[in-house]
DNA sequence: CTAGACATGTAACGCGTTACATGATTAT
DNA sequence: ATAATCATGTAACGCGTTACATGTCTAG
């Protein structure tokens, strides 16, 4: 449990919506937007491996009338506790700064395994880790873009105005998860 | 010049600038904002010695009166040719929905090394790419998102938004560099 | 005198990439 | 027939991570 590729838990909360196989998971990694995270077979049968020795899934073959094997995986239920554990960790400042990607990955599956209120409670923490940093970007841009040519400070720019848009959108989505509820 | 890392080309980005020892490096890597490049001794004195060999960077020892060596390495011909090549391809659609890093990254040192002319020609191929995109990243959120809980539906919007801020983002750009021109 | 910054490296390890390999089933 | 899709894997390679190793110089 100590550190697991971002792969690994793609594949873990896919496998928490549905037993699915190698194969399925490939083509929904594809075929996704937002999929950064590999779709080849070398990537992803290795990652199913390692998740199964770790025991936090177990393959089962899918007898069928046909010869062809097809292998489905579902998470255990240490592998259960393990993607909830992983979910629900606080928020760093590190990660704000270079793991967005897995806050994103960490979110995405947050209703169907550990609940709205939890989900909640992530955007809060989320809000208050970039209203910290943000301004600290900002700073860093007033005091040395003078020192920059064009292309650069505007490179730096468009880091802040990531920053912003996702500081916006968790408030949005927290508004949208108060109204539901 | 086939497969590098981006690491090596940011490496080399800042050694366009001035020469710069390891050391140096990776005080900028660690202390600048966008930073997403590692900061590691292990990181970054590998990368120089695969630069070297390619023969993209040459290093210098330079003579102090101080015991402790330093060596500043600066790019050479076949490095600055290279580079400059890197920076100036064409932008692909796989670019920009699976290397939007590496995009900013090119663009970062594009006034110093090919010019303002080539800055916005790829400003404007950038904008090209995310309107024909987006709309793609939209129908897919429409037509899946009554499939999807609301986390994940969230999680694929904030993707949404940032496209689109980027899109904003450089076509402000783009005006910045015509007001200037 | 000693902690901390300066400065450069190496080695084990994990994982993604690319390319290859194999075979079954379906559609043309 | 044969191409495309289904389906599962393996092997070489490159690179980043972490941890370790070594030595110098400066400030308190």
């Amino acid at each position: 449990m100590k550190k697991d590729s971002l792969l690994g838990y793609a594949l873990l909360g896919l496998l928490h919506q549905k037993p699915r196989s190698g194969y399925d998971l490939r083509k929904i990694l594809a075929g996704t937007p937002m999929g950064t995270f590999s779709d080849s077979p070398g990537a992803i049968y290795p990652a199913l491996q390692r998740l199964e020795h770790q025991e936090f899934v177990r393959g089962q073959i899918l007898e069928s009338s046909s010869l062809r094997r097809r292998r489905v995986f579902r998470p255990t239920v240490s592998g259960k506790r393990a993607f909830k554990a992983w979910q629900t960790k606080p928020i760093s400042s590190a990660d704000v700064i270079h793991g967005m990607d897995e806050l994103m990955l960490r979110f995405s599956f947050m209703d169907e395994t550990v609940g709205s209120a939890a989900a909640r409670e992530f955007l809060r923490a989320l809000v208050r880790e970039l209203r910290s940093y943000i301004p600290v970007v900002r700073q860093f841009l007033k005091t040395n873009s003078r020192a920059m040519p064009l292309s650069g400070r505007l490179a730096l720019e468009s880091g802040l105005h990531s920053y912003e848009a996702v500081f916006r959108w968790a408030g949005t989505a927290l508004r949208k998860y108060k109204r539901k509820k």
